[in-house]
RNA sequence: CGGCGUGUGGCUCAGUUUGGUAGAGCGCAUCGUUCGGGACGAUGAGGCCGCAGGUUCGAAUCCUGUCACGCCGACCA
């Protein structure tokens, strides 16, 4: 491929509206074109590298016994009715109607669709286990896009739905694919991913991992543990505290604390320890008049993820008004109207002496003694974990906070989706049964974005070369001198008959900066510089992207160097995948 | 859905406060001089200033509405 022939353009300054690198780079370098909100074009530049990263997840795929499929991107709501989706996911769900007036949504993600292509075929327990996925566009319309192709409402996913007889065999195969995943982003050029435990949240089940690439602009919240190999996403990560130092049990006191309404005003206002204080913090259960009242010590967050899987229904952030049972600012978990639902955070058992709300405009109690006061004082999990706190797998108080990309998933579903729609097998016992499930998710547009991200100088993506649109790219510094024009036109020959992939740059009248400037941007891994200086020598310029090699070659020995070369890139890769 | 912000050639932005009929740099085209980290000069093309109303002799600028985009929050396999 000539350079001067590559459709997209590329330019110096960097977009206005791009907050990320990757997204900066990837908008300046050509690689892709915002349509609409959340909504991005692929020009050839980004297209060869995701078509390279889907090569290597399908051979993966296969490798654990997939088989591709395709589903369509349009369904009908029937589908969606028999899982009770069509009614339970929210907005992000684009629902429309066709021209016979026929309900129809944009599939955001395809179980239904995996079931219904399956389950006639596979009526007999001797049909499984056996596993399905695809590479395909989905739709989410998402609330809020942002950071480019990070978070997008249309996006290319390979999905992959497993079909078993028995939770065992889900677990071997959750295993393999759990391993063929690390080996996809091993091979992909970013072998840090790490899986974290993770809530399910709409897909349901009960087991599932995220791999998370850690970086500071991720969106995930991500709790690792310095001490052992505890990973969670900060939503599922359970929250261990222990109160040792409870203190004497005081008197129940009920003080005035006028215009309190926050727990450091209150704090401060009765000079106490934000550490013995109880912070309520109040929401509304699927939008009817439940109150849902949660407590936690005063130096802690609720985790709303936690709260609604226990709550087990949707939840509103509610605004108190004056004929509410609750008063807003004084709310305690001592005399609170019966009409709420409450629970305690774990953060407050065994403190004897608490500040909380009294319930009552402009007073708080002292004092307050949860087992001793209340008539039932039970403690559940929903608070936040934080930095420093007691790691649940290893107890040391080593938990760090860091953020990560969401680049893939696996989850063990269970039956949800073979119950609800009614995908049954007979057994070798001549008895019906539910298949067990299990689901497999990479957003390709996000890995690749992903890699850009920890992949990139200031001047360009520095792309690993198993997912780099070429291996090689030949820069010829002065195309209008014959020699040079000679000797690069020769190289680039010799080297596509070898197989080698090469975007020669053989535009003339280019200064030498701005071809290199747009070889940073293209970010291939192996760059080949011709020019007469060198040719002076009887040489060529070899460096890598990543500037670890820079070497001159003499010209009789270019091309051999550039496949030794490639050969060993692509060994520093496989090096890092685990069998 | 709430808060904030932005819409002016392909890109980055000025001009809006105080209305007078649209600018700069980059990019693009042609020519010349240049040529190892985004050169210089000359000439040229390209914009009903997001859209719709309104005020006015006159609107990019003021008013009303609307749409789009971005950021923060809520939400999110």
């Amino acid at each position: 491929m000539k350079l001067s022939k590559l459709v997209g353009s590329r330019f110096k300054e960097r977009p206005a509206d791009c907050v990320i690198d990757s997204h900066a780079l990837m908008v300046r370098g050509g690689y892709m074109k915002n349509v609409g909100n959340g909504i991005f074009s692929e020009f050839p530049l980004l297209k060869k590298i995701t078509a390279k990263i889907e090569k290597i997840i399908r051979e993966e795929m296969d490798a654990i016994d997939g088989q591709e499929v395709l589903f369509p991107v349009t369904l009908p709501a029937d589908l969606w009715d028999e899982s009770g989706r069509y009614e339970s996911v929210g907005n992000e769900l684009l629902r429309f109607t066709d021209r016979s007036n026929a309900r129809m949504v944009l599939a955001m993600t395809h179980e239904e669709a995996a079931v219904h292509l399956v389950r006639e075929y596979a009526q007999s327990y001797t049909k499984y286990p056996f596993m399905i996925y695809q590479i395909q566009r989905k739709f989410r319309d998402e609330a809020r896009p942002r950071a480019g192709m990070i978070r997008v409402r249309e996006f290319t996913m390979k999905d992959a739905y497993s079909f078993h007889t028995s939770q065992e065999d889900l677990e071997d195969y959750y295993e393999k694919c759990y391993q063929a995943y690390n080996r996809i982003f091993a091979r992909a050029g970013i072998p840090e991913v790490v899986t974290v435990a993770s809530d399910s949240g709409m897909m349901g089940g009960n087991i599932s991992h995220e791999y998370m690439l850690l970086t500071p602009v991720g969106e995930d919240s991500i709790v690792v543990c310095a001490e052992c190999d505890y990973r969670a996403n900060m939503e599922a990560a359970e929250n261990k505290i222990v109160n040792e130092d409870a203190g004497q049990a005081k008197e129940l006191q009920c003080v005035e604390t006028p215009e309190c309404k926050t727990i450091e005003a209150v704090c401060d206002f009765l000079n106490s320890d934000v550490k013995k204080s109880c912070k309520a913090v109040v929401y509304q259960k699927n939008a009817d008049d439940t109150f849902v009242v949660a407590f936690v010590r005063g130096d802690y967050e609720v985790n709303e993820t936690k709260l609604r899987n226990l709550v087990g229904g949707e939840l509103h952030t509610a605004e108190i008004i004056e004929e509410d049972c609750l008063v807003a600012g004084y709310i305690g978990p001592y005399g609170i109207a019966k009409e709420a639902e409450v629970y305690l955070d774990v953060s407050l058992k065994g403190i004897s002496d608490l500040v909380a709300g009294a319930n009552k405009e402009g007073y708080h109690y002292t004092g307050l003694n949860l087992e001793r006061d209340l008539e039932k004082a039970e403690y559940v999990d929903i608070s936040k974990i934080q930095e420093g706190s007691i790691c649940p797998c290893c107890g040391n108080k080593a938990i760090t906070i860091k953020r990560g990309i969401e680049v893939g998933n696996i989850f063990q579903l269970g039956t949800k989706y073979t119950k609800t729609m009614n995908m049954q097998y007979t057994d070798e016992n001549g008895q019906q049964q539910y298949p067990i499930m299990g689901c497999y998710g990479i957003g390709v547009g996000r890995l690749a974005a992903s890699i850009c991200e920890v992949c990139h100088d200031e001047y360009g993506p520095v792309w690993p070369i198993t997912v780099a649109p070429w291996e090689v790219h030949i820069c010829c510094l002065r195309a209008d001198d014959t020699e040079a024009k000679e000797t690069a036109d020769k190289l680039y020959q010799e080297l596509l008959k070898d197989g080698v992939e090469v975007i020669y740059d053989d535009r003339e009248g280019i200064r030498p900066g701005a071809m290199f400037s747009d070889a940073d941007l293209l970010g291939v891994p192996i760059r080949v510089i011709v020019s007469p200086r060198n040719l002076k020598e009887s040489c060529v310029e070899i460096t890598t992207r990543d500037k670890s090699v820079k070497e001159m070659i003499p010209i009789k020995e270019t091309a051999s160097y550039i496949k030794g070369l490639r050969q060993k890139l692509y060994e520093d890769i496989k090096e890092k995948v685990t069998e």
